[in-house]
DNA sequence: ACATAAATTAGACAAAGTCTATTTTAGGAC
DNA sequence: GTCCTAAAATAGACTTTGTCTAATTTATGT
């Protein structure tokens, strides 16, 4: 029973096409074929992956997707809440498909990065900040690497 | 009296160039003319620099130091723990001339970045991470923009 | 002063990401 | 289904950050 968090049972990815339509429809983002495939991809379970990596996976068979709208529809997707934006890598940004609350193990060895439950990591004191800034997000990242 | 740590009176930065060599030969760098030149840049007070602005500030007179030069100083100063690399920009690495221990706060709007001292966030639950793995740093990086 | 390993350099290169001008598509009205 | 229009997608040029290479220069011990 590791305390790190690999695959989650807890949140819910759409099933089928259908639900993919679905979930873009509710967060008002126009389903196109594009980004039905890109979704397909990313939504198919909890991973972090770069947009390189995106637009290498939805372009294996043949080419379907520029490099211009993999990029464009990561940012509309993060816009919308349905991927999270991870900032650990200074080479490249991860998608991370996994938008509850939780933080990231990043082992600078190898690139890897790794989720940690939010209950595994407790923030119990916050400094106070102006009334005119509004906070995005708390991340912790572990950095670490094998020994 | 702001919670958030401005410029610190905890870290002493070196006062004359004879002071920075010293720092230098201590931390086991070779003091030559462009590291000592990249370092009054950069230890004269607690700031946060992209690699392009210490270029830059380096090079305001006359050309001294080259582009490799400030790229290869910048990694061996953090390497040698002088400096301290900040990933929070996914456009630049930022370098920390304040290596005590403390945490980060983000503009995600301006690009700003501003150090929290340690006191004020505290992190009371960590996970048990398997044994082989060595700990770099906890980074607590709170995104914020101004409303 | 000499030797040599370490450091610096210019500039080519690489990788991630952005921009532009054009074409294509989604989806509403009929 | 056809027409319309705004939104989306596209190729490819471009930008920016950072790395690499092969040649030159410098720090420092003898």
């Amino acid at each position: 029973m590791s305390i790190i968090l690999t695959m989650s049972e807890l949140e819910k990815f759409p099933k089928t096409r259908a639900d993919l339509v679905v979930m873009l429809r509710n967060a008002g983002i126009t389903p196109t074929h594009q980004r039905i495939k890109i979704g397909e991809v990313l939504f198919s379970r909890e991973q972090h992956l770069s947009a390189e990596q995106v637009l290498a996976a939805v372009n294996q068979e043949d080419d379907e997707v520029s490099k211009a709208t993999v990029y464009n529809t990561l940012g509309v997707f993060a816009e919308h809440g349905l991927l999270r934006e991870v900032i650990v890598d200074p080479s490249k940004v991860f998608y991370d498909s996994n938008v509850s609350k939780h933080h990231h193990l990043f082992y600078s060895d190898t690139g890897e990065l790794e989720d940690i439950a939010d209950e595994n990591i407790e923030v119990s004191k916050l400094p106070n900040l102006p009334s005119d800034l509004q906070i995005e997000e708390v991340d912790v990242i572990i950095r670490v690497h094998r020994n």
